[in-house]
DNA sequence: TGCAGTGTTGCTTC
DNA sequence: CGAAGCAACACTGC
């Protein structure tokens, strides 16, 4: 769920709520959340006092850039949602005490809490408990191996960047599109979408596909993600925003999820067959 | 009731 | 060596 509209959508909502604000302390129920340092009191330690100065995201991850050099990150993986809010414990479970619409069902899978200095709280919520958090030193994070590896941002890029990303590679263009160290920050949802819009059959072979198809591909990746980022990305299950409202983009879905449903440019019924142990969805005719 | 399926990633296995 | 499979976890829906 959070790819890169949803992510870029939470780093632009976090900038303007926690930008600037100091770590007073945290809480945890999942001391495993934090895989970095290894042990959690190490993690309290240092992050208490630390000023926010900076937010950025790199692929899917989060970054808190913190005084004191040190980094923040976060990954939410399948479930985990970055929240901001005032929440209180009631008989074990944490509720939220500002009126909104953050639903009880994200709020009581809260494993990670951060107490900030204007007395707001920012909250790691994670039914599936994936997500990671790790503490850097600012200096290392831009040299390690996950910053490193990532493949180019999609709407950072030209077509002629785009392009040499696929150079050489071999695989599935849903594969490759999904693939990080190529591209970083589309999943399953967008690339699903893109190829759709593209009219380009997910499992083409990359090096099958004529330059005019890649450029196609190239311009539709950059359409759908930023109209998704312009609605706030998709509320697929469960999905929020920070201020827990849900992203609009779910609503002009073509393909994804939308098995047996017709294709909206053809009538034709919209299949799902799995490819490297993900669900494809692709309409079998407008999609060559 | 039970099992397949779910947005991600990285490790194991063949 | 590269690709496929599966585990991490918890829940929903058929």
């Amino acid at each position: 769920m959070p790819e890169l509209p949803e992510v870029e959508t939470t780093i632009l909502n976090l900038r303007i709520k926690v930008r600037f604000r100091t770590f007073i302390d945290i809480w945890t129920d999942f001391k495993n959340i934090v895989k970095k340092p290894s042990s959690f009191e190490e993690f309290r330690k240092l992050i208490k006092n630390k000023k926010i100065l900076r937010i950025w995201r790199a692929g899917k991850n989060i970054i808190f850039e913190l005084s004191g050099g040190l980094s923040l990150l976060v990954h939410q993986k399948l479930t985990g949602h970055l929240i901001y809010g005032i929440w209180g414990l009631q008989s074990g479970k944490w509720k939220s005490k500002i009126s909104g619409p953050l639903e009880d069902k994200v709020n009581s899978y809260i494993h990670l809490i951060f107490w900030l200095d204007d007395g707001k709280m920012l909250a790691l919520s994670d039914l599936r408990k994936f997500a990671k958090v790790e503490l850097w030193k600012t200096k290392k994070l831009k040299e390690s191996e996950e910053i490193k590896n990532l493949g180019p941002d999609p709407l950072k890029i030209s077509s002629a960047e785009f392009k040499n990303c696929f150079k050489n590679k071999k695989g599935k263009i849903k594969h490759l599109l999904m693939d990080q160290g190529i591209v970083s920050g589309i999943g399953n949802i967008y690339s699903d979408e893109i190829l759709f819009k593209a009219r380009i059959h997910p499992f083409r072979e990359i090096k099958k596909l004529t330059n005019e198809e890649i450029e196609r591909i190239y311009q539709t990746t950059k359409k759908i993600l930023k109209k998704a980022i312009k609605l706030k990305g998709t509320s697929v299950s469960d999905y929020r925003l920070p201020a827990g409202g849900k992203g609009e983009f779910e609503k002009i879905l073509k393909v994804y999820r939308r098995e047996g449903e017709k294709c909206s440019r053809c009538g034709t019924i919209i299949k799902r067959v799995k490819l490297a142990g993900r669900s494809a969805h692709f309409c079998p005719k407008c999609q060559v």
